[in-house]
DNA sequence: CTTTGTGCAAACGATTTGCAGGATG
DNA sequence: CATCCTGCAAATCGTTTGCACAAAG
């Protein structure tokens, strides 16, 4: 609950998936955890770096990577052009305003459960993603 | 159903458009509807010029937007750094093979209908993304 | 100490753009 | 014949890489 405790989770889990813990990287997994709204390269680089210089752009890139190889973060793709993260690993569903742009997790249960049997195919995972205008673009809120 | 009017179709589609008939611009789109595995850019242009020289990688950007601003193309965006074109643009589903790489198109009625009605948000529309093994890969077929 | 990470700048690859000439309606 | 399209090459933008130095375990 208290801030050491938030910071020794993440330095457990950056350890428990055997990657060294370096400031740099905690600062890109402890942002990404930190927020919900799946920033791009360029939105983690810019927040870690409001204070002063924590981390260079490749560095992000490489920090990113390599939580995303052991699974700490996922990887959003719902624009063209446009490479978003998100630390919430747990299966869930996506959400894109068209007019803000603003993207939200939908939770895992709002559908109930596909049979996915009769396809032609072994299906592993699947998401759902979903169009249109959010709470504050469509002025109800 | 003859090659006449195939041609005619295309012609007529892209009229209809208001999108002037350029043999360029017919090349792409006539290809693109003439395959069903979303291809890149890059496939695109290998398969337009394997004959002779019908047009260049810049026309081929430039032809895809055209087409796909009037709605007769979509983009489908499901692995990194990867834009794939779709010539069939009623709504439907993708399956993306981990294996192999492909991607089928999996029919609307695969999902009963969802109820968006109790998010917090006006959902337009929505897709579901699958991702497995494709019949080839899993050996069965 | 050995291994891995960082920063910088250069390299890269996909996509876009400026411009002059050419084709379309 | 006015407008829009094409091709080419240069520009751009996001991402990756090579390398020398620094830090982690």
């Amino acid at each position: 609950m208290s801030k050491e405790n938030q910071r020794d989770v993440i330095v457990n889990r950056l350890k428990s998936k055997g990657l060294r813990v370096t400031p740099q990287r905690f600062a890109v997994y402890a942002n990404l955890c930190s927020r919900r709204d799946h920033p791009t390269v360029e939105q983690i680089l810019k927040d870690l770096n409001q204070d002063f210089p924590i981390s260079s752009q490749a560095t992000v890139y490489t920090s990113l990577q390599a939580l995303r190889k052991v699974g700490l973060v996922k990887e959003v793709l719902l624009e063209e052009g446009v490479s978003r993260y998100d630390a919430n690993v747990e299966p869930h569903h996506h959400f894109h305003c068209r007019q803000c742009g603003s993207i939200k997790d939908v939770p895992w249960d709002t559908f109930d459960s596909f049979n996915l049997e009769h396809l032609p195919y072994l299906a592993e995972s699947y998401e759902v993603t979903i169009r249109g205008l959010c709470d504050r673009c469509t002025g109800n809120n």
